[in-house]
DNA sequence: ACCCTACTTCGATACTTATCGAATTGTAAT
DNA sequence: ATTACAATTCGATAAGTATCGAAGTAGGGT
């Protein structure tokens, strides 16, 4: 339960879960998941760092990744 | 909003909140609040580092605290 | 074969945090 | 006044975290 509020708990993180998941949703128009690479730009941090956010996110079962070729896409657990 | 998540990050602090919220709870009917002592021998954790983590609460506005007399009484702040 | 883009891994650094023991303050009871 | 209990403050310490730059891996395009 902690592990959840802590994997939210650094704003950075929370705004990357925030786009994954606006992302995501307007994907159900347009067709084509979300891909990592389409709101790194909009994050103010760089890519290591993005990396380990992922990792966390990923690790407190929040969003699923996976590799579409050279892309990284990413959808969030909807519990 | 991440500062929340925060507070919330932490198991001991994120069990102390949720004692206060029972003891408060309780309290309807016994017509007594809810003192820190007597939910601070139930922690793993010692006298200063209860106090920090109520601050802590306190700080991200989920508790308030107030005291009486020889006492710290607390309750939720129910949003 | 070579480059470009996307992402990851690996230190390193600076900062934050959880926790404690010891000492201190505040309050009440004897 | 002395004692006893509740809570806070003050270092100190150990562990965790966010971030970066540099180097590495992997895939696709030319």
């Amino acid at each position: 339960m902690a592990k959840v509020f802590k994997a939210f708990s650094n704003p950075n993180r929370l705004e990357l879960h925030l786009k994954i998941a606006k992302n995501q949703e307007t994907s159900y128009r347009t067709g084509h998941e979300c891909m990592i690479c389409d709101i790194a730009q909009s994050l103010s941090i760089g890519p290591p760092t993005i990396s380990h956010h992922l990792k966390e996110l990923s690790n407190a079962e929040l969003i699923f990744t996976e590799r579409r070729g050279k892309y990284l896409v990413a959808r969030v657990n909807e519990k």
